[in-house]
DNA sequence: GACCAGATGTACT
DNA sequence: GTACATCTGGTCT
């Protein structure tokens, strides 16, 4: 894993689907005062834009916070959830078309110590299950929100030659948008088969 | 497996 | 000022 290469931007630019289905298997690498780490993506969601009520940017909505979706493609969009939780989104498109794909899941490929530290000590299969664990471990914060992937600086996504087969991708439901409307059942989060993404259902959708 | 509380930033009125 | 959020961890059954 000595050289790996950030993904270029043209990765990013495509289609969100395309990219979603692309960042299965990837690479991604964080640089941590205390060393690096790098995980398998195993589970990810894409959010479609300005057309998309589950997205943040639905209807053109453009503040602060969203500011980075509008950007270009090839950044870290890092948001803030329910008070304690942050979530890591890789934007895609081009400017001024807000999409972007949740890394929702992975599988720890070097510097698991180092994670299950950050998480408390906690080490198990739900290390990197879950959007908030995977940042949480990472060190994953608003301080990266539109951090640049292609450079290959603190944190970035790179191809160590792992190849998924189209029958091991699964297409499902998102996760936790119950309020989104039809949006809701739209087959937009990938996982790849066989590998740690979590069991929890669309089924667990809160109320609210 | 089901259910609930938690803590606060963000969007909107 | 108010409502709610791309969730997690803990408890209960």
């Amino acid at each position: 894993m000595a050289r790996l290469q950030p993904l270029g931007r043209r990765f990013y630019q495509r289609d969100t689907v395309a990219v979603a289905r692309g960042l299965l298997g990837k690479v991604l690498v964080r640089r941590l005062p205390e060393g690096i780490v790098a995980v398998r993506l195993v589970e990810v969601e894409a959010y479609l834009g300005v057309a998309d009520r589950a997205c943040h940017t639905f209807g053109g909505r453009r503040t602060p916070r969203t500011e980075t979706m509008w950007g270009a493609a090839g950044h870290l969009y890092v948001y803030f959830t329910y008070g304690m939780h942050h979530c890591a989104n890789v934007v895609t498109r081009r400017v001024g078309d807000p999409q972007a794909v949740l890394l929702r899941g992975a599988v720890p490929l070097l510097g698991r110590e180092l994670m299950a530290a950050r998480r408390g000590g906690r080490d198990g299969s739900d290390l990197l299950t879950g959007p908030a664990r995977l940042t949480r471990a990472l060190g994953i914060d608003r301080s990266l929100d539109g951090a640049d992937l292609t450079t290959g600086a603190d944190v970035f996504l790179a191809d160590d030659g792992f190849r998924r087969s189209a029958d091991w991708t699964m297409a499902l439901p998102r996760v936790g948008i119950a309020y989104a409307g039809e949006a809701t059942a739209w087959p937009l989060r990938f996982v790849l088969a066989g590998r740690g993404g979590r069991r929890r259902g669309a089924g667990s959708a809160r109320r609210r």
